[in-house]
DNA sequence: ATTCTTACA
DNA sequence: TGTAAGTA
């Protein structure tokens, strides 16, 4: 087993999450049902998480920390973001005032980094 | 004891 | 988002 495979086995379940996000139980569960995470469950409907689900969260967490929606997370962690232009399009449209103004500029240069370094790190530097 | 869904403040 | 209710 590789390590890509061992960062996407449903191991957590949601209380242990929350300790390790520092999430809601209300906010976790608000995310996948918007699809920004899609754990996995177990045969009696519970979620379980896996150590991407936790990145992906913590993520999420940071972005909209920053100020950045919903809508702008989602595009931010989208793979199909690989040019700026286009996200930055999709920002303002769906997002508009929000995302329009602030995102504009910092999306630009983040986008310049390319999909594989749109990473915690990385990225939100970029977030003031 | 935990988590899940639904629904209302 | 928080929280209450009724379950699994």
């Amino acid at each position: 087993m590789n390590d890509q495979d061992r960062r996407s086995m449903p191991l957590f379940a949601i209380g242990i999450v929350k300790k390790l996000t520092e999430l809601t139980a209300r906010q976790i569960r608000y995310y996948e049902d918007h699809d920004l995470i899609q754990p996995e469950r177990t045969t009696g409907n519970q979620r379980l998480f896996s150590f991407n689900d936790v990145d992906r969260l913590l993520e999420i967490k940071n972005y909209l920390d920053k100020g950045v929606n919903l809508a702008g997370v989602k595009l931010l962690l989208d793979p199909s973001m690989k040019k700026a232009e286009e996200a930055e399009e999709k920002a303002t449209e769906i997002t508009e005032r929000e995302l329009r103004h602030m995102l504009k500029h910092e999306l630009y240069e983040a986008g310049r980094f390319g999909k594989s370094s749109l990473r915690q790190g990385e990225l939100s530097r970029f977030f003031h």
